[in-house]
DNA sequence: AAACTATATTCGTCTATACGAATATACTCC
DNA sequence: GGAGTATATTCGTATAGACGAATATAGTTT
């Protein structure tokens, strides 16, 4: 990580902060899924998706139709900060706090893909983990 | 501190991250020792101080002929944790320790307006214990 | 192979912003 | 009050990015 300025860049968007607010909660989420749960366009998804993941802060990986995107794993020490802050502040972010209500929801429901159709790569315990951190 | 994404886009640009840093670094600081230390026009530094000021991230205060400006103080928790998170990565960031550089050496050598002229607001001991936070 | 589904990319448009040069404003000092 | 200094703003230009609609691509299913 050169510069703190690309990533600071990459989240001066709200769509973007969002996004990643749910990865943080769910671990791995297909772009459909959170198309629903925002009401975003398809096209507004992958394009911030992709935004995100040329600036190091998602991972992504192809299963069958879907593509797979999780908050990255740390390269770095600058890097890891960024994803710490990251997690800290949204956590107490009362619109981020929503979105993963609805989120929640629908995995519950039974309708979301990437929990009902895909299988996400976390066992149920390590995403419970994720949540409570 | 309502979302986060306008206080990123603050900090999306590197000219802003290393004025940030000048000003951790000194506790206060004049346009005009802005230009020297980093080699930029009075009409960058100037605008770049103005779209901080917005952002909330600096505290300003005329004296004399002179605009004073400061890290701002912050306001609330979110405000909190990111100063503390910008003071935490640049404190690594070589970049910003070679800005810092110049700035003590002309501080030393009594070229400094701010110091030598303007007087800042802060005790000497108060701006050293800022440095070696 | 054809229909279908999920995602990515292109196209056209609109807004934001970075920059230097020039100018305006505000304050000081003689 | 006029010259001089520090800072802010305006103007013109160039680039980045956000968006929806439409289209392209890749993988699946029958």
């Amino acid at each position: 990580m050169k510069s703190f300025a690309p990533v600071f860049k990459a989240l001066s968007d709200d769509s973007r902060l969002r996004i990643i607010n749910l990865l943080f909660y769910s671990g791995e989420l297909c772009v459909c899924d959170i198309e629903e749960v925002m009401g975003f366009t398809q096209t507004k998804v992958s394009r911030h998706l992709a935004y995100l993941r040329k600036a190091g802060l998602v991972d992504d990986r192809k299963k069958g139709l879907w593509m797979l995107y999780s908050i990255a794993k740390p390269r770095n020490d600058g890097h890891r900060k960024v994803l710490d802050f990251l997690a800290d502040i949204l956590r107490s972010d009362a619109v981020a706090r929503k979105d993963a209500e609805r989120l929640a929801s629908r995995i519950r429901k039974g309708c979301c893909t990437t929990y009902s159709v895909v299988k996400p790569m976390l066992a149920e315990s390590e995403i419970a983990s994720l949540r409570s951190q």
